[in-house]
DNA sequence: GCTGACGGGG
């Protein structure tokens, strides 16, 4: 058991440390190798662990792997590993396991492959359900092939004989949505009611997304009366959707209203709203309010995360707060998933156009012994 | 256990 966790970790970790980045060409070069053979190395190694029983049953790893294969667009290797998995015939033959190979297809934006292994599973001796049915429509939407997901809603339908849940709705309704079609949206709520579905929370949380995400509050708060009369009780997702509406459209006041009232509402605010708070008041210009309420995290249950950062970092830098943005990277240099070697090399910039070529220096050699790849500093010249 | 549905910046 530990010693199967322990390869496990040894080997899928993602906190291995790259070697020494470099700017020069040649160096990167020898990076960009080295991170090549490292993944090639990944999926061996995972492809071999497939053979152990238990490994298969580790949803986590699969997940994690495809991901880091994904964002290093090895495409290739990402069908290597899942048509491998095809190799497995008891698991494959389970339809749970084939729903993850056509999620992790959906997730790596490779929709054909997603749908191939769903057109496979009769001859790979595994039922059809619903639920490989909304696998499907999922890795579709997750594919960003939005066009797609209603035309196959209603020929799988028909060809399989399937009843489509709320589930299977809800990803449609969230098609629409993306595709800004939200009156079709709306007639899809009714359609599954027609069919006898009551629309849930997700339901109202994705419809709301969709409308207040456009500024379409009246439409908006049409769907949130629908969701009370429905019994439906609100959470934090659905406060966030009509949150971000405000925000986009510079209503700060109403905004703050929104977050002040949710105590009494009996919902805690999270990170999401104060990130919502944050990019409002930048989008605005306003670094008082930003000041202040960046000073507010301390008072709630959350801290700034990596989205914080994202907004304050080039806002700060824009205004020539450079004092701040450089003892904010100070603070967080040392924690990789709070900051990106981009928002280190705007600091730095920022500092050399203010001739603080010292404090410039010492960012970069921080970014450089904490391995980040962007770390440049360029003296102008002094004429 | 066997994850099919809702989030944020560039």
């Amino acid at each position: 058991m530990s010693s199967l966790s322990r390869l496990l970790h040894r080997t899928f970790s993602t906190s291995k440390t790259p070697p020494q980045p470099n700017p020069n060409t040649i160096q990167s070069l020898s990076t960009a190798l080295y991170k090549e053979r490292n993944l090639r190395t990944l999926v061996d190694k995972f492809k071999s662990s497939c053979d152990n029983d238990r490994f298969r049953t580790k949803t986590g790893i699969y997940v994690s792997t495809v991901r880091r294969l994904a964002s290093a667009k090895k495409f290739p290797w990402i069908k290597e590993i899942l048509e491998h998995q095809k190799h497995y015939t008891h698991d494959i033959s389970k339809e749970g396991f084939t729903v993850r190979l056509i999620s992790l297809y959906g997730k790596s934006g490779m929709f054909e492959q997603a749908h191939k292994v769903f057109d496979e599973m009769p001859e790979l001796k595994c039922d059809r359900t619903v639920k490989s049915f909304n696998a499907l429509l999922g890795a579709c939407v997750n594919s960003k092939k939005f066009h797609k997901v209603d035309e196959l809603f209603r020929e799988l339908q028909e060809k399989l004989g399937v009843k489509p849940d709320v589930i299977s709705y809800n990803t449609v309704i969230k098609a629409f949505c993306e595709m800004g079609k939200l009156e079709e949206a709306v007639l899809m709520v009714d359609e599954m009611e027609k069919n006898e579905l009551k629309p849930d929370l997700i339901t109202f949380n994705i419809l709301l997304h969709g409308f207040y995400g456009k500024g379409q509050f009246v439409d908006g708060d049409k769907v949130w009366a629908k969701m009370e009369n429905s019994n439906v009780v609100p959470d934090i997702r659905s406060y966030n959707a009509k949150l971000v509406g405000l925000v986009c459209e510079n209503k700060m006041a109403e905004a703050v209203e929104l977050v002040g009232g949710l105590g009494s509402k009996g919902v805690q605010p999270d990170v999401h709203c104060y990130n919502a708070l944050i990019r409002g008041y930048c989008k605005d210009g306003n670094l008082e309010e930003v000041k202040r309420w960046y000073g507010e995290w301390e008072k709630y249950d959350c801290a700034p995360d990596r989205a914080t950062f994202a907004t304050l970092i080039p806002f700060l830098c824009e205004k020539g707060e450079l004092d701040w943005a450089f003892e904010l990277c100070k603070g967080i240099i040392h924690r990789r998933r709070l900051v990106d070697g981009a928002m280190l090399q705007l600091v730095i910039d920022g500092l050399v156009k203010e001739s603080r070529i010292e404090d410039a220096k010492k960012l970069a050699e921080m970014g450089k012994s904490n391995n980040y790849t962007c770390y440049k500093v360029e003296v102008p010249s002094q004429d």
